[in-house]
RNA sequence: GGAGGGGUACCCGAGUGGCCAAAGGGGGCAGACUGUAAAUCUGCUGGCAGCGCCUACGGAGGUUCGAAUCCUCCCCCCUCCA
């Protein structure tokens, strides 16, 4: 009990309250009855990056403990938008939409969750089908006051930026999923705090015992600084190649690989403690504990073998800056017969598509040709076999002429 | 219904007739350093057939030798009063 409790709670912040989670888990080990621990994801984004998967980790440890897990996607609310304060035009999902999101969502966290244990539901199911009657009554639980104490609202409000009514009703309808699934827990992020409890009071009011509340923080991304988005650039897709993952986990700060530790490895509480104290002391080279997280995580969504072959890979080409045999291969057909630098590159590169962006690289010493940094934009190539180019840090382009 | 404020490059934001491809910051990219990083320092950061041209300051017209800057119409955002 003790034991399942801690693992809870590793990495959480809000957790409202002990004492009921403890009383629940206890009748639920009686009762033989598995708790209902609900959360819930947006229907328009199925592409689950590393900060998502904090929440499903957390998820998982209480599937790991017996206990029932409830995939809610809101696809009702989904039309609302969470009021997060930026503008939101949010363009309505077809059913098909939503269906094909949905079977994403299961390929995706099925990587973490055990299906066994998994329940996706829609909340449209309940929402659609409401009078708004049983709206008014809903609204009828909350007043402005209290809506004004959220965070963003009261900001928005302060600083006379508009409020739409609307925008009330999001917590209102997500408080009340918790009432439709009958929802023992529900877990979400720190920015959830709010919505989560309006679920307490919802549920007071239709007679059921309050949920309990758990809120994971928001994963920062990989610039360590602002929490991982999509739209931010700094993130790490579930869904990427085994190398991008094992690349882009390499480049975050000797920091934040400690929180990635915590929030998002399966090691235990102990053992992430030694590590914490080995890396203090010098007896732990952080980058043997990078190396080994992203072993892990490229691992859980790749598999063994790739987490090896990625690892490897990441050696030769960064730790012995040896020239990758994988690199992607270009006909010389494709440089239409231009042979100075620039142009070679701007044609051959992804990152450098423009001649003057080519141009800017070549005279900072960005380009290498065989090994060679070549400096010079309009220096040229010779045309025949294979020629290496290795462009900026990160892009290998083999060029072959036949 | 009335009054006012505003839309500038990836983002924030200065600029109110030429010196503006547009200050400054952020971000990004590259180099040095290193552990692959982070931090720090330096440089770059519209495009093109390379000091010349093209595209660009919400959209469309206009005034002018010349407009992001002035005028007209339109679109969008915000605030206040009713």
């Amino acid at each position: 009990m003790e034991a399942i409790l801690k693992s809870l709670r590793r990495g959480t912040i809000d957790l409202i309250s002990e004492e009921e989670l403890r009383n629940k888990l206890r009748r639920a080990e009686k009762g033989n009855r598995p708790l209902r621990v609900k959360a819930g994801f947006d229907p328009t984004a199925p592409d689950l990056h590393l900060g998502h998967t904090v929440l499903i980790q957390k998820l998982k440890h209480f599937q790991e403990a017996g206990h029932q897990v409830v995939f809610l996607i809101g696809d009702f609310t989904g039309m609302i938008g969470d009021p997060t304060g930026t503008v939101e035009t949010r363009k309505i999902l077809t059913r098909e939409d939503v269906e094909r999101n949905a079977q994403t969502y299961r390929e995706q966290i099925f990587k973490i969750l055990n299906p066994e244990r998994t329940e996706v539901r829609f909340n449209s199911e309940w929402l659609s089908p409401l009078s708004i009657g049983e709206m008014v009554r809903i609204a009828g639980q909350m007043t402005v006051a209290r809506m004004l104490e959220r965070d963003d609202f009261r900001r928005r409000y302060e600083e006379q930026r508009p409020i739409s009514i609307h925008e009330f009703l999001y917590p209102l309808f997500q408080g009340y999923d918790s009432v439709a699934l009958r929802a023992d827990v529900e877990l979400g992020g720190t920015d959830q705090k709010f919505n989560l409890l309006v679920g307490r009071d919802l549920q007071r009011a239709w007679g059921q015992e309050p949920q309990v509340v758990i809120t994971t923080p928001l994963l920062a991304g990989l610039d360590g600084v602002n929490k991982m988005s999509k739209s931010l650039g700094n993130y790490v897709g579930i869904t990427e190649g085994p190398d991008a993952i094992f690349g882009k986990l390499m480049s975050i700060s000797d920091d934040l690989m400690l929180q990635y530790y915590e929030l998002l490895s399966d090691i235990s509480v102990g053992e992430l403690e030694r590590l914490k104290g080995g890396i203090g002391a010098g007896s732990r080279h952080p980058m043997e504990a990078k190396l080994a997280l992203s072993r892990e995580i490229v691992e859980r969504f790749h598999g063994h073998a790739a987490a090896k072959n990625s690892e490897e890979g990441f050696r030769r080409r960064f730790s012995r800056k040896e020239f990758p045999e994988d690199a992607r291969r270009v006909p010389g057909s494709a440089l239409a017969g231009r042979t100075d630098l620039a142009s070679v590159v701007s044609a051959v590169s992804h990152s450098f598509p423009s001649k003057a962006a080519a141009r800017r690289l070549i005279e900072q010493g960005g380009l290498e040709i065989n090994g060679e940094r070549a400096s010079d934009p309009m220096g040229q190539i010779t045309p025949g076999g294979e020629i290496r180019l290795k462009i900026g840090k990160k892009e290998f382009v083999i060029v072959s002429f036949d």
